[in-house]
DNA sequence: TGTACATCAGTGAACGCGCGTTCACTGATGTAC
DNA sequence: TGTACATCAGTGAACGCGCGTTCACTGATGTAC
């Protein structure tokens, strides 16, 4: 039981390790990545600069923590576009939704993926709660064996390469909503790689 | 006339703009772009720290002639396995060159994708002259104008997403070269977007 | 129900770090006459 | 051909910066008996 509501700060703080991740999340909204700091975030929690280190190894690890974070809320986001029984309307779905993310949250993207990619964890490693288990199930659906795994790496590939140029401005979504664009290419490449809708 | 090949140091370098992009191209084969200081380039090159402010604005200015010249490097490359009558040979090595290039000089290109893109300059923008240029030529002479920016987009973000993906190994190349994967990748995604070659 | 004690989660001061950059300066070079 | 002078390309010392992190410490909590 935590006195969490009253204004008064007890010397234990008690959610810190989430407070500090969900702090890291919302300064990513405005900051970019290198100018998130341990010390201000500790200062922003109302703990002293080294509190954080009660709950982290280093900065690295909390970044890490962020980096998983927005994984999950990633993974979230495709479940409710998921669609067990069409497969293939799920997977345009999907490429909407993953450019949007990256694009509404391009310094939390480029978190999860400027670093080393997170060591196999269990929250992250079962299959079907991974974000990209999600592409994989799906598209195992509607593509044989032999060819799976090429079309998976095609459709991650320009998932990720088009979040990314979008990200940094190189590409820009004339027009249309980047999450169109997304749903565009993927239902192209779909139609390319799998085979015309039926 | 400059007494370059004396080992004895004249005052005046001579060559230090060209010397400081060749020195952090050197360096970025073995360190990280944060890693790479001005001062330590300046030491390199035997000169105070304060020389290279006679060429660049400041550290971020150097790091876009870095950039620059990357890009310089790859349409080279690119412009070796060109191929104005068979473009569809040429847009599949290219692709195999890029990826190539991509995972050869991973931090380069980092540097190439991780700044702003950059401001329009008489060296880059020309369209042939540019590295994307080069495929929207290519792209251009098999693919008709309605579909020709949509494929465009495809390629370009399939590539740049490849290239990534191997370079902070999320993917790896199971067995083959990376430079096959791209080529196969290429190769299947114009199949699929293009149609079948004749 | 009380108490002793191990453990956990904080504090607060201080430091090392090495970077990019400022400042005022000086040596070398090219050119007009 | 010489000379004066503007301009260019360097020097060298110093600083501010704010970060991540170390260190030795203390207050709070939970549990065995």
């Amino acid at each position: 039981m935590y006195a969490m509501s009253t204004s008064k700060r007890s010397y234990h703080h008690g959610q810190l390790r989430q407070t500090l991740v969900d702090l890291a999340l919302e300064a990513l909204e405005t900051t970019d990545p290198e100018a998130v700091t341990l010390r201000g975030l500790a200062e922003q929690a109302g703990v002293s600069s080294m509190a954080p280190y009660r709950h982290f190894q280093d900065k690295a690890a909390l970044m890490q923590a962020v980096a998983v974070a927005g994984f999950t809320e990633l993974r979230n986001r495709l479940r409710v576009v998921d669609d067990a029984d069409n497969p293939r309307r799920a997977l345009v779905a999907f490429a909407g939704v993953y450019v949007r993310f990256a694009y509404g949250r391009p310094r939390l993207y480029r978190v999860m993926f400027g670093g080393p990619p997170p060591t196999p964890d269990e929250s992250l490693t079962e299959d079907e709660t991974t974000v990209y288990g999600l592409f994989t199930l799906r598209l195992g659906q509607i593509v044989e064996p032999p060819r799976r795994e090429e079309v998976l790496l095609t459709c991650w590939s320009l998932l990720h390469g088009l979040s990314s140029l979008l990200i940094s401005g190189r590409i820009r979504s004339a027009g249309a909503a980047p999450e169109q664009l997304g749903e565009r290419l993927a239902r192209t490449a779909l139609a390319g790689l799998v085979g015309p809708e039926r």
